[in-house]
RNA sequence: GGGCGGAUAGUUCAGCGGCAGAACGCCUCGCUUACACCGAGGAAGUCGCAGGUUCAAAUCCUGCUUCGCCCA
């Protein structure tokens, strides 16, 4: 399918034809008829249609793409449920700002039209976050892709709300909602930001009726003070006592209204004489419910003042606040204004100042089924990952409000509520009625407003499998096994499917959360566009491939879910490690290719085939760890290791000169298999290039298991490779300290102590050779006057040539070898002499400690002599 | 006001009772025939501060400083 190019990895060349390979074969599809395997399934928690890839994306598809590509080669039958989300009011802005481009306002044209128009948009754009989406390498079950407002699915909204309604569970009630002017409809209260502004606070003086006296009154929303209807001290407030029962004259109007009593109030706040605005504040707003106060609206849209407000009426809120100041310094209410920081609430989608409306909304009653969901993450049914969102989730869980489900806007799944306008009945049904039960009257009239988007998304992980139909896709994959989300969603998202799967399927939606960090751009300040400090992920990927951003991500996310402050350097660090895999596929197949692999087996093991044998061992052992425990920035450091440190560093070059040709190609094999769910299209282009494999995916090749070695082979690679790395890294380093660059006549002696030892060091002398870059090296039995002996170990002594040696430098080097050991001997005695270590430290360690401080007493006796040795000369 | 998280090498982060780690950057050397998106070697840290528990603390406990987030 490809060869091989000299030079870097192309991988924006590459990529698109290994997803179009994967997609063309279909093998991201699930089949249930396959019955044989066992299920592992995702959903994906569906993008919103509007959007364009963000970091988060990446996150959101990568891992969990990991764990998918993972759990099918270790023979699941796995199943990925792609979808995108209609995103109700980021939908209705966007088209509505489109439209408006082109002078159209979406009043004009209608609510049909407005609709048709938004199609046609979804037609045009809606799947461009699906492309961006297959850059990254999603290995979703496409042909299983959702829409949330495709029509099957709005017949599960629906079924929800009918279902919901008829239990009792849903009403529609005057309530005090926010309100964003902006949208210009209703919002729950998570779609709520609160932000501290700057304001002022205006002290008034209200007077009280018939009397010379006052009370002050502090308000950063002197506006309001029209809708008044009752001023509120803290019962024990002894300033106020005095005045229980009596009422005030409200300035500027001259309306009556009483001072009433409650513990609500804070003495120490202002003049702990607080305003009540019943209309206009939801604290006030309970106030006035709980003393029966009236309710006087004076703020219409949330915009303007209306038409009861007299003089002020049409003014916006800005100009009606100055207007009622000036008025009120006129009148001789006013006393004084002061900067005031306080919180106001946004509009979480368009950032606009939020009002407080009373208006009649659709409720949810959350109460128990919330304690419902809370139970099941509780009692272990469904697992967080990190532990810590437990805690988030339950205050959340626990402190619920009813959750208003209305939204005054055209674009969603409008509420199947109908009113006949003859009888007044109320109507609620899964499919239009033709007349009213009632009386019979066809003058039946749909309520206006549609659902909040999230009321559906809710039940995304069961609604995406066909729900309510009793499906066999539904029967098969649920529940599902993980949910990959942002913390940010836990409200939004997790906990809602969480009751709304345990209501309508009396199971959970999904075994595990694991909950990822946000991205933050490198000083640590959230992404976003109106800072522009957002990164593209489609423009990393077109400059340094998908495996790039993969890996990176996936080394940044930890178990503990921490935010993840996103570097491009690391993003070039992974380039580098795609590079070097690429790189290492040319130099293995280059290497490999005039041996038949099918029907030749070689199986005699050089001590580096076992040491890379046993290695590979222990990395496939610490992948899968990873992966099973959400570690994967561990998965991903141990591929990064093991490949360039151990394979490449040591094993490929060892094998320039010693080893066996049929590991070499197996190990390399074996460790895309490894690194595939990381990075998978790196390993599935170098896999389909290695000739015996050329048609077949990697993406279903089984998992790398243990590779069984025999005690000698185990011996020689966890003894005798290490004690050879160490004897080249020192003739490495001497070579380094005097400059020794090139191996020209550097011909070296080595001293080997153990007979056994001295046999596996001939045998591999050669790789020493080279791996050293050195021109020879010969094995001696004692050391010789012309030579400079440094040890490596108890057993182990490598003598350079006198001549090649700077004595003055290397007497200098090594005392200060001596000052570095004396500092280990150092801590090791304060230890050892310790009496207390002696009696409670395991013996084990003891034993450790006692052997490392013989080991480097022989170093330094060693040593020590050799400088006398030198400076006698 | 309540809660959560962070503070470890120049930078980005792991580690979370048993000799302080990685990557990037930096310094020295090297175009060794897979890779200069490379190789070899090196320097670099009072693990935020103060107490405590322990034979032993970056790690556990308490308090504090500071930055960030969430809820009210």
């Amino acid at each position: 399918m490809f060869t091989f190019k000299k030079g870097p990895y192309p991988a924006s060349e590459i990529e698109p034809q290994i997803y179009n390979f994967w997609e063309d074969n279909h093998l991201f599809e699930s089949l249930e008829s396959d019955t044989q395997k066992e299920v592992f399934s995702i959903t994906m928690p569906p993008p919103n249609i509007t959007g364009v890839l963000h970091l988060g994306h990446a996150l959101d598809l990568t891992l969990p793409d990991i764990v998918c590509r993972y759990k099918r080669m270790k023979g699941f039958n796995v199943c990925w449920f792609p979808g995108t989300d209609q995103a109700g009011l980021a939908t209705d802005n966007k088209v509505e700002q489109m439209l408006k481009k082109e002078g159209i306002k979406k009043q004009d044209i209608g609510r049909e039209a407005f609709i048709e128009k938004i199609w046609e948009w979804k037609k045009t754009y809606g799947s461009k976050i699906i492309e961006q989406m297959k850059l990254i390498g999603t290995s979703a079950d496409w042909s299983k892709l959702r829409f949330t407002k495709d029509e099957e699915y709005e017949k599960a909204v629906i079924k929800a709300f009918v279902t919901y309604y008829n239990d009792g569970l849903i009403y529609r009630g005057k309530r005090m909602i926010q309100y964003c002017p902006r949208c210009k409809t209703a919002l729950s209260d998570i779609e709520v930001e609160h932000k501290n502004v700057k304001g002022e606070l205006v002290y008034i003086k209200y007077f009280v009726e018939n009397s010379d006296e006052y009370i002050v009154i502090a308000t950063t929303r002197a506006e309001t003070m029209l809708g008044d209807t009752a001023v509120a001290v803290h019962p024990d407030d002894k300033r106020y006592k005095k005045y229980h029962g009596k009422n005030l004259i409200l300035p500027l109007i001259g309306r009556k209204i009483p001072i009433i009593t409650d513990e609500y109030v804070e003495i120490d706040f202002g003049t702990g004489a607080l305003k009540i605005t019943p209309s206009h504040d939801p604290n006030d707003f309970n106030l006035g419910k709980k003393h029966n106060l009236d309710f006087i609206s004076v703020i219409s849209d949330g915009l303007t003042m209306n038409k009861e407000c007299g003089k002020y009426s049409d003014m916006t809120l800005k100009d009606a606040r100055k207007a009622i100041k000036e008025d009120l310094i006129e009148s001789g209410n006013f006393i004084k204004e002061e900067p005031f920081v306080h919180s106001v609430g946004h509009c979480e989608r368009c950032k606009h100042i939020l009002e407080p409306v009373i208006s009649d909304q659709w409720y949810l009653k959350t109460k128990t089924i919330a304690q419902k969901g809370l139970e099941t993450v509780e009692n272990g049914d469904i697992n967080f990952i990190p532990k810590r969102w437990f805690k988030v989730y339950k205050d959340w869980m626990t402190d619920i409000y009813d959750w208003c489900i209305s939204r005054q806007i055209w674009w969603g799944i409008r509420i199947p509520v109908w009113y006949c306008k003859d009888c007044g009945e109320i109507i609620v049904s899964e499919i239009e009625p033709k007349n009213c039960p009632e009386c019979y009257s066809k003058n039946l009239h749909q309520e206006e407003d549609v659902l909040d988007t999230w009321f559906g998304s809710a039940l995304w992980p069961f609604a995406c499998m066909g729900w309510p139909n009793e499906s066999d896709t539904l029967q098969m994959y649920y529940p599902t096994s993980l949910m990959v989300v942002g913390f940010d969603i836990i409200f939004f998202w997790v906990s809602r499917m969480i009751f709304s799967s345990l209501y309508f399927l009396n199971a959970i939606p999904f075994e595990n959360v694991y909950f990822h960090g946000l991205i933050l751009d490198k000083s640590g300040k959230k992404m976003s566009k109106s800072s522009s400090n957002a990164i593209d992920p489609s423009s990393l990927i077109k400059e340094h491939g998908a495996d790039s951003l993969r890996y990176t991500v996936t080394s940044y996310s930890s178990s503990s879910g921490q935010d993840i402050k996103f570097d491009l350097k690391k993003n070039k660090a992974s380039r580098n490690f795609i590079n070097k895999i690429w790189n290492a596929g040319n130099f293995v197949m280059e290497n490999t290719k005039d041996i038949n692999y099918k029907n030749e087996i070689d199986t005699r093991l050089s001590i580096w085939d076992c040491w890379i044998i046993s290695k590979f061992n222990n990395v496939v052992k610490c992948v899968e760890e990873s992966i099973e425990n959400y570690s994967f920035n561990e998965a991903s450091g141990a591929i990064y290791s093991f490949f360039w440190h151990d394979f490449c560093d040591w094993y490929l070059e060892s094998s320039k000169t010693t080893s066996n040709k049929f590991v070499l190609r197996k190990i390399f094999a074996l460790s895309l298999k490894l690194m595939h769910p990381i990075i998978p299209f790196v390993t599935e282009a170098l896999w389909l290039q290695l000739e015996e494999n050329s048609e077949e995916s990697i993406m279903y090749k089984s998992w790398p298991t243990f590779i069984q070695l025999t005690e000698s082979q185990n011996y020689q690679a966890t003894s005798i490779v290490p004690q050879i790395q160490d004897t080249i890294r020192e003739i490495r380093n001497i070579k380094s300290e005097f400059q020794l660059g090139k191996p020209d006549g550097i011909d070296i002696e080595i001293l080997v102590l153990d007979e056994a030892l001295i046999l596996e060091f001939q045998s591999n002398l050669e790789s020493i050779v080279s791996l050293a870059r050195i021109e020879s090296a010969k094995f001696v039995k004692k050391e010789s006057p012309h030579f400079i002996a440094n040890p490596v170990n108890s057993k182990v002594t490598i003598m350079f040539p006198k001549h090649l040696i700077d004595i003055k430098n290397e007497v200098i080097n090594k005392n200060k070898k001596i000052e570095k050991l004396d500092k280990e001997l150092q801590k090791l005695e304060i230890k050892l002499s310790n009496p207390n270590f002696i009696d409670h430290a395991p013996s084990e360690l003891i034993e450790e400690v006692k052997s490392e401080q013989k080991e480097i007493e022989t170093k330094k006796e060693f040593i020590l002599d050799r400088i006398k040795v030198l400076s006698a000369n």
